[in-house]
DNA sequence: AAACCATGACTGAGCGCTCGTTCAAGCTCC
DNA sequence: GGAGCTTGAACGAGCGCTCAGTCATGGTTT
């Protein structure tokens, strides 16, 4: 019936409404049908994904996915959401075996990578898919990819100034997150050149000289 | 080398099928069509983009319409082509006005980041659409994007070992070169961050000390 | 010059179909 | 018996695309 591997700290999802009274019915529901709806979007993209492939793969009828979920958009923003709990969870456990304390930069980068590596699929399908969402719930998605960057930009202002390190301006810190950020999701969306030319370590090493400024 | 000539003029698109017998009509009325397409794709979406409003917007019967481009994928792809075009003449030319003999390279990055920031609109629908195309479009829309990139990678390598700059292997010249190229696109895909935090001057100024290592 | 014809660009109503969504009826368990 | 949950046939809006037909143009014949 149901093998679920990894169970999420539960986060009420009140803002998406649904008609099931139990709560608790509607959370491992809610997993069931997240859980098919992503493998889906990933294999065929959103669009030719069709509620009733969507029911069909979580073991229910059309009709009583709707019981659980309001309509497809609402079910992007609750896969959408999941992803980037995933990610940030994650990257933060990732983090958390570092010593965020010391000057390694550096590790930073390499567990981020590594995340980006692993969730490749998921990091593609939130650069498709976002643009589908109704502006309501763009503006959540996009907090918190917000959110995940802050956590570079957090680092490197507890670095700056410490150390050997150089101190930086709020605006260069900021951007340098992003940049760490997008180059590491670049692993991802730019996959078909990267992954013919470079192996997950000849492509973390290189980018870290980068960042660090190491290669002029 | 210094100069490498790849420019390949928008002739006739033999490619892409059409009823119409003559060769120069074709052209003018694709352009008319590829224009308006453009414009409603930015605005709306590929998928919520009708047939109809392409028509209406070109100024054709839909029947017309469908004279001069086989079907949506394939004026899809016509759009995605003329938009790499664009970006690709706009940046050698921006290029060509640099001498790029000397060790310029910040002045090669400002050059590209312009073009970006002027091409916003466009780099985020080629980033959002290229998902939608047929399998066989894809592969030659991803060889163009390559195309621009190579820019960069050229004028790296022809840097490379000269006057003060370090000598880089392959690897890393190719790798840099993508950066730059993404980083540039960061500041359409991102502006919902950006452009509320920074200037293009900002940006680029920040940006170039980044990738030349001045920051760490 | 008038009448005729050939060509091919252009038209738009409509076909066939898909897909998100609903709802009346049925089932299950307290 | 009734609240909670499930079901899948039915709905209808909307889509890409077609095709039988119109019309302007320019060449040919009388």
């Amino acid at each position: 019936m149901g093998k679920i591997k990894k169970i999420k700290p539960p986060t009420t999802d009140a803002e998406v409404p649904t008609q099931i009274k139990n709560p608790e019915l509607v959370r491992e529901r809610r997993r069931q049908i997240i859980d098919s709806t992503v493998k889906l979007f990933i294999e065929h993209g959103y669009h030719k994904t069709t509620t009733r492939m969507i029911a069909k793969a979580s073991n229910f009828s059309i009709g009583s996915l709707y019981e659980y979920v309001s309509s497809k958009e609402d079910l992007l923003y609750l896969v959408c959401k999941t992803i980037h709990e995933e990610v940030q969870t994650a990257v933060e456990k990732a983090l958390s075996n570092t010593d965020k304390g010391r000057e390694k930069l550096a590790e930073v980068i390499r567990q981020y990578f590594y995340v980006c590596h692993k969730m490749g699929n998921h990091i593609l399908l939130m650069y498709q898919v976002t643009q589908f969402l109704p502006e309501k719930w763009k503006v959540r998605v996009l907090v918190n990819e917000l959110n995940i960057t802050d956590i570079f930009i957090n680092a490197l202002s507890s670095l700056s100034g410490k150390n050997k390190f150089p101190s930086l301006d709020d605006k260069t810190v900021n951007l340098v997150g992003h940049n760490i950020s997008v180059l590491g999701q670049m692993w991802a969306f730019r996959r078909w050149h990267m992954q013919k030319n470079f192996s997950i370590e000849e492509y973390t090493k290189i980018q870290t000289d980068f960042i660090l400024g190491l290669i002029f």
